[in-house]
DNA sequence: CCTGTCCGCTCATACGTATGAGCACGAACG
DNA sequence: CGTTCGTGCTCATACGTATGAGCGGACAGG
């Protein structure tokens, strides 16, 4: 086995063309491909290939990102650090398919990690330096994304896709969002069809897009199917507990009692049906309950709930991406992406009623 | 709030020098902070400074990539897909330590993930392009790397760092590795200290060079200590058995039986324990057995082993790696990291002997 | 013989930045 | 008044690629 020599300087084009007698721009026409609108007859094509082959002459992507302002890099950007995270299924899911996709369509990922403020908190500006430009766009995910920057952001004219709902004042930006509007619809047109017709709402009383979002999806369902909407007035108790006085209004009388609660999350429901429990009350027989949310399998309580497909939300903020790019003017739009409703064993017809039985 | 309007195209040194009314090179030394060279006064750095934000300059990448070479992107290629892999703490531990050192040095990580070729193995050259190039170097990690690949890299003169050692014909490459040579020696040494001299080498018969680094350590120390190496000849069994006519010989005799083992795995170490057990021996009483990897602190058996600093490697491999970028005529050694040993409840002194008791 | 067409390329430039060399000007000095 | 020196910049170029425009020659048609 021989050793090659450790080269002094990779070669470029030019030292391809030397090679091959030809001029520079004709080996960037074999090499980029449009040998017919060059007209390079078939014979220099193959005396090119000869050439970079001998030396074995690899194109320098920054060159070509230079020029043609596309280096097929696409961002990951964070709002914290990617890997302590990576354990947690919730972040890992969507980078699985932001993965899985990037591969498909042979692209990189740059991830981006340096750019972690003083405060421990990520930002993308950071001594006014765009570090996401070295990339074509990104996608952005991460709770904690700053408004500001999102804004700054578009108006910069950087393409991205964010997952996740986002509004942001002053613009509007791309966004890769689970369905949670129609999901939630879903579910109360499910307890509808039950025979459910007192039904509260469970809200974790955080002031964000994704709540926003069930809630809208919750409360246009109940008024379309003339339900009766019971849900509580405030924010949840420490711990996620229901107000009391409010379940004594709602469990008070027996004709018009509340039969069935949709939950923001797991830490919302499982609060209530201990109450309901201490109330000598059970989950499903005299209240059914589901969640909004992804629940795990193995958990204790078989939870009736939804199937966040975050894999897919990752796979399709690639591709939207990429059609951003290919199309800089495309208005931009949420992208929803359907939640599955899972069945467990928390919802039921209201008891006294007659429900389907298989 | 007003909204920016979308900008055209992104602001450059030139349009920043024309309204400073300077020129582009002026802006430039101003960027770059080399204004005493340049011999440029207080007063035209701060107009200068102001044209910056007003035109809300922010430098490109790309091109200064082109120009010094750098970029400040690290790269990271596996040879499997990394997400997935996260998971498990082999890989995320290594790309823990990684991300948090690039995030301290400010510098971004390119995952490498358009690698893959079709037979599911990724690889670095693909179509002869070398991906590698849009960063300044890459971490390189993965139980499959190609050798080939590896020395064909060192051969183009790219940077970059290896995690673990691989030895490449033909050249040598940069490898941060667990000093397992070390480790190994020190549990020998720790059971000479305790009195035992005869002892086994519980080989896991896989021919790379973690095991044998951890082999040459084993025997080296054997031979400073003058004890007896009663290691059995060939490879495991199925399953990790040892060799039963093997185990015959050792544990025959009472004057000079084997009375301390030092295994690859924890594979290994289980299967012999039940061999002990299933001819009245226990371990540590009659055998002591030390495992030369690490082992889960909630394993049923608190094994004797060593803490792979495998975070630590990670942060090393960066460093490693931009010590390669500073100075590119570093000639090439292996970066060793200490691997602590662990003790556990399964090495005592041998019967017989007293050792000391705490 | 003149004109037009097609072939096989090449020329020139732009992408945005960094940097060694050097220029014009004013002040100080002899 | 000539020379030197320091100041405050600018000029020119290189990094490696992609691409619209164009050029010289061959050949065909009139």
């Amino acid at each position: 086995m021989t050793t090659t020599p450790r080269r002094a300087r990779a070669p470029r084009q030019s030292d391809v063309a030397r090679l091959a007698g030809v001029s520079q721009s004709a080996v960037s026409r074999v090499i980029g491909g449009d040998t017919d609108a060059a007209r390079i007859p078939e014979a220099t094509v193959r005396r090119i290939q000869e050439a970079i082959k001998e030396l074995g002459y690899v194109p320098n992507p920054t060159a070509r990102k230079l020029r043609t302002g596309r280096n097929r890099l696409l961002g990951v950007h964070t709002f914290e650090a990617v890997f302590p995270r990576a354990r947690e299924d919730f972040y890992l899911e969507f980078l699985l398919g932001i993965e899985e996709r990037a591969e498909e369509i042979d692209h990189d990922l740059v991830l981006f990690t340096s750019t972690g403020g003083t405060d421990g908190r990520r930002r993308v500006y950071r001594d006014g330096v765009n570090r996401l430009n070295v990339a074509d766009g990104a996608v952005l995910l991460g709770v904690a994304a700053d408004r500001a920057e999102l804004a700054r952001l578009e108006a910069d004219g950087y393409p991205f896709v964010h997952i996740g709902r986002r509004e942001v004042p002053g613009t509007r930006i791309t966004c890769v969002v689970p369905d949670y509007e129609s999901a939630a619809a879903a579910i109360v047109d499910r307890l509808a069809d039950l025979g459910h017709t007192r039904i509260g709402y469970l809200s974790a009383g955080i002031d964000e897009e994704s709540y926003a979002d069930r809630r809208r999806g919750y409360e246009s369902a109940v008024a379309r199917r003339g339900l009766h909407d019971v849900s509580p007035a405030g924010p949840p108790g420490p711990g996620g507990a229901p107000d009391p006085a409010w379940l004594d209004t709602v469990l008070g009388g027996t004709a018009d009692r509340l039969t069935a609660v949709v939950a923001d999350a797991e830490w919302l429901a499982h609060p209530f049906a201990e109450a309901l429990a201490a109330r000598g009350l059970a989950v499903p027989r005299d209240v059914s309950v589901a969640v909004l949310e992804g629940v795990a399998p193995d958990a204790a309580v078989r939870w009736d709930c939804l199937q966040i497909p975050r894999r897919e939300v990752g796979r399709l903020a690639i591709d939207t991406l990429v059609g951003l790019l290919d199309e800089p003017g495309t208005p931009v739009a949420d992208v929803l992406v359907e939640c599955v409703v899972v069945e467990g064993e928390t919802v039921t017809a209201p008891a006294g009623t007659q429900g389907r039985t298989e």
